[in-house]
DNA sequence: AGGATTTATGTTATCGATAACATAGACCTG
DNA sequence: CAGGTCTATGTTATCGATAACATAAATCCT
């Protein structure tokens, strides 16, 4: 009966062997005599044997964690990151330990001092901004810390992502080609430092290249925006600014929203108004009409971040790297020029 | 500098006491004289002293996990009863150590073995069907285990969630008790065990009830369900039934495809027919029309379920617990009677 | 006031695996 | 065949904090 309280030496004294050939055994490390190791196999399966990695972490001084930081893990973005690097790390033995912030920059240092003692061989966080005591921690903490989902001005070390300005300014760009010119914008409140404020001066930006006017913008809720939400900016924005031909929105649930209150009020989209998502979700390509996006790529983020990780760890590279993950506009049906 | 070598007893050299003092003015744990606390957390403050939690959960034999399994994290279901379960837990000082399993038997399994491996104080799993090794890793723990998000017929101690046959016989009655009669399912295929499978049930027992004939059902793609696979799914139903005058989704985004399908093919929902969903996604919320579905409340499984443990973990509770979360149908424009 | 209790702190042993070093025997090699 | 090399395994020390027990000083009680 597998009690759970037997350890390597009831499993090496069973098997005849010392301790340290058990631990040698299951770890496909040393040279185990293939006799020797199929007993230890044997024996660990007849006694239920199952390895503490709390001693085995302590012991050899490496956790095997990876702690991964993200805003929310309710955003197929972030959910699809933590999945790719899950897959990625657990090939190579290595465990993610997750936590997501609320968007707090207060609760993303608890959170950062919080992973950190239990000693990961690497950070990965999602860049939202963050206190100087939160970014002291990371730099002094002597591991691998990755950033993702943005290139901050100042990255810390390495970083897998984007510039989310530029993503912004393209999207814009597309709505000013298309021929709108009244182009509002929807996004957050109190967004200052995150990614979707670097979006929106990439649309401020883009606006001011082409000579435009960009004070018909909205940001009522605090991250993150929903649907609903996007719903009633649109109601404000266009009884605010009654000739918009085009919305610029921050993400696509907001879009997704806009585009309703479009129709309840009986505005065509796109030939009245051109709305346009961010972040390519999976409603932007199902719903009617499609909405046009920026296509991001959170698991190939994930996965990157991952094979990153792992060539750090085995010191084959040492450079500070930044691996861009292309995020580009896609154009689908709610900015298409002819119906 | 806080170079990130330094540990207890350099602490309490600088501090001018013992190892011992140094950990419980960390922990609010023993009586230490408010004096002595201040200095050791000065000290702490100056040195960058960082407790190794790997070394303390080895030696105090509680490693502070809590281990959460999931299918998927890009599930908003999920992802919320993760952040629930970690707002919950971080309060009493314990972490999330959170894994998906992609909704596969087998990696389900080498999950839980993982995890085990890192003597969880707590296991909490969604249930969804697993081998018997799996069950029997589980039951052998001796930790407290708990299912949730569905009621399993042999749960192995607690559960914290709802009957998803019953759940998806209740909104199934709903359709009836509008007057359709010739009602669709769209699920998933090899759903076999899953909580899919028993809400497909419930459709099946409430028609079987209502002397009506069930056999309209599509189930083309694995779990989960996308939106535009329940667009296709629709397609087909509607090519292959041409009679149907309203639809079970299995989640609320296949739902979504699903409205959308008809839609594009000329039919009005609810009208023509009615469409009903399972989640009650933001999405059911927000589109036009929306979406009848079943409310689950992902938050408060996640929330609950900690506070449980933290129960079961004082000792303040033994016996096998079976929490109820209300899963309901919840009426929209979907199946309205008169649009 | 003297024993009983409480408070604040120190000492020692220990958690279970693994790194680092050690060793016996097998196998070369010129 | 003597000395070198490799292979498979064993021994010993150790990772850093904490539980359990011990103790000195302060406080209480009748």
């Amino acid at each position: 009966m597998s009690g759970s309280k037997v350890k390597m030496t009831d499993v090496a004294k069973a098997a005849g062997v010392s301790a340290m050939t058990v631990s040698r055994a299951l770890k496909h490390d040393g040279r185990i005599a293939p006799v020797t190791r199929r007993k230890i196999l044997a024996v660990v399966e007849q006694l239920g044997y199952r390895p503490d990695r709390l001693a085995g972490s302590f012991s050899s001084q490496r956790s095997g964690f990876v702690s991964v930081l993200v805003p929310s893990l309710n955003n197929p973005h972030f959910a699809e990151t933590a999945a790719g690097l899950q897959d990625a790390l657990s090939a190579k033995g290595l465990q993610l330990l997750l936590g997501h912030t609320n968007y707090s920059p207060t609760q993303t240092e608890l959170m950062i001092e919080t992973m950190l003692e239990r000693r990961p061989e690497a950070m990965i966080i999602t860049y939202d901004g963050y206190t100087k005591r939160a970014r002291q921690a990371l730099v002094s903490s002597g591991i691998p810390v990755i950033e993702i989902w943005e290139r901050p001005r100042d990255a810390i070390a390495h970083v897998v992502g984007f510039s989310n300005h530029a993503a912004g300014k393209a999207m814009t760009q597309h709505l000013i080609d298309i021929g709108r010119r009244r182009i509002g914008y929807i996004g957050e409140r109190g967004d200052s430092g995150t990614r979707g404020a670097a979006r929106r001066k990439g649309f401020l930006q883009a606006m001011a290249a082409a000579g435009l006017d960009p004070h018909r913008q909205i940001a009522q809720v605090a991250p993150p925006i929903g649907m609903i939400d996007g719903r009633a900016a649109m109601v404000t924005l266009l009884e605010q600014f009654k000739d918009i031909d085009a919305v610029m929105c921050v993400s696509d649930p907001a879009a997704f929203g806009a585009i309703t209150a479009a129709q309840l009020l009986g505005r065509n989209v796109p030939d009245d108004i051109a709305i346009a998502g961010f972040g390519d979700f999976e409603v932007s390509r199902a719903c009617l009409p499609t909405i046009s996006t920026v296509a991001v790529h959170g698991t190939e983020i994930g996965a990157r971040a991952g094979t990153l990780i792992i060539d750090l760890l085995h010191g084959d590279q040492k450079a500070k790297q930044f691996i861009e993950i292309a995020a580009v506009p896609v154009v689908r049906e709610s900015t298409s020029r002819t119906r």
